[in-house]
DNA sequence: CAGTTATTTGACCAGATGGTCAAACTGACG
DNA sequence: CGTCAGTTTGACCATCTGGTCAAATAACTG
């Protein structure tokens, strides 16, 4: 009997599907730019049947963004306070750079969410990624401490990071035209190592 | 006769109010997020009376955007080729982050727009923004050339500190929120200064 | 196959939104 | 004061949009 399964195969194809489109849809054109109608042809179903799924425009935006938070912030987590501090840096850097590079979409929707003020995330930021970010902090402050690392502002470290690996996914039009053929993506992983180097290596 | 001016004294007021109310609702909503009577609320005319200025949404966001654009490129601009080096492109980089701090609506619209693939502004990006970029490129290309600088990719320098600058108005909630008490600003000038100086600097 | 549940849809609705228009009002100038 | 260009507005309209609903269809179970 299907009733004592909650979710169902078509249940479970369909949401991923919807998700899929939506984030496709939010990243583009934000959420109030964003149509129900947009959301379904591009999921391929009906206004009905999506909303059958979701009931609500807000609760599909909700969806996505929650299905994806984890995914985003994993880099952050991964630096492992027991590792070499420079290499552990370098390393999440590098794969901020990767995530912007194949996961556009993922950094323009918060990019939307977030230059609107986070009405939909601030709980979400003011918990637990703050309780990420002031965990990482202290680690860095540690290292440098021990003088593995050049002292700096360690948050506005952190907000580089963001910032620099980001911009190639949210400005993704800009840079590309300023860019011509090049493409941004071969020199920008060793501009950031040769930077983060650079701004890192304590002084002798 | 007023016939002989073709703006009169009311309508320059006006349309001076229009254009900072429609920056404060463009810049919070994006261009589809935003509504005609929002803008009207915000500049305290009726929305047929705004539509007697600009005849449409559309006309009200490219005003808002050309008004803005010049502005918002005067610090590159202002980068002297006869300067010296490092101190010029450090002055660059202070009076963005001035801007931010002083402009963060500015900012904001600009991301909103860029963001959504810029359909409003490719043209200027690929033509204006693209010539002063060019331009100055080569300027930082023949700083390295003589030894002033060390040698990165002078594309990726220049949209490094537009990121890290712009960061602090686009992302202000976030940065804000998990800065807690602290002004961003306060600590911000400084870390770019540093992170710089350290990457410009010619290694001896 | 029959019954039951899950899924899908066309038709529809209420409110929001961009824009129009004729009429009313204002102010500068002779 | 009268005139007339310039300004303002209430009422209105067509379209878009989020969401509803009853009815039809498909899927699964026994």
């Amino acid at each position: 009997m299907a009733k004592s399964q909650n979710t169902t195969r078509i249940q479970q194809r369909n949401r991923a599907i919807i998700l899929d489109a939506a984030l496709d849809v939010f990243s583009q054109n934000g959420f109030r730019g964003s149509t129900v109608d947009q959301i379904a042809k591009a999921a391929g179903l009906s206004k009905p049947n999506l909303l059958y799924y979701y009931p609500t425009k807000e609760s599909i935006f909700k969806a996505v963004l929650s299905d994806l938070l984890d995914t985003w912030l994993d880099p952050l987590r991964a630096m492992d306070h027991d590792g070499e501090p420079i290499e552990e840096i370098q390393a999440y850097v590098a794969r901020k750079i990767e995530m912007s590079r194949d996961f556009p979409r993922e950094s323009r929707l918060f990019a939307h969410e977030i230059i609107q003020g986070a009405p939909r995330m601030l709980e979400t930021l003011s918990t637990e990624l703050k309780d990420l970010v002031d965990e990482k902090t202290l680690v860095i402050e540690r290292w440098m401490n021990e003088g593995k690392l050049n002292r700096i502002h360690s948050r506005h470290l952190i907000f580089s990071i963001w910032s620099l690996t980001q911009h190639y996914a949210d400005f993704e039009v800009q840079v590309r035209t300023l860019m011509g053929d090049e493409d941004p993506y071969d020199a920008a992983p060793a501009f950031l190592e040769t930077l983060y180097h650079r701004l890192l290596t304590p002084t002798g």
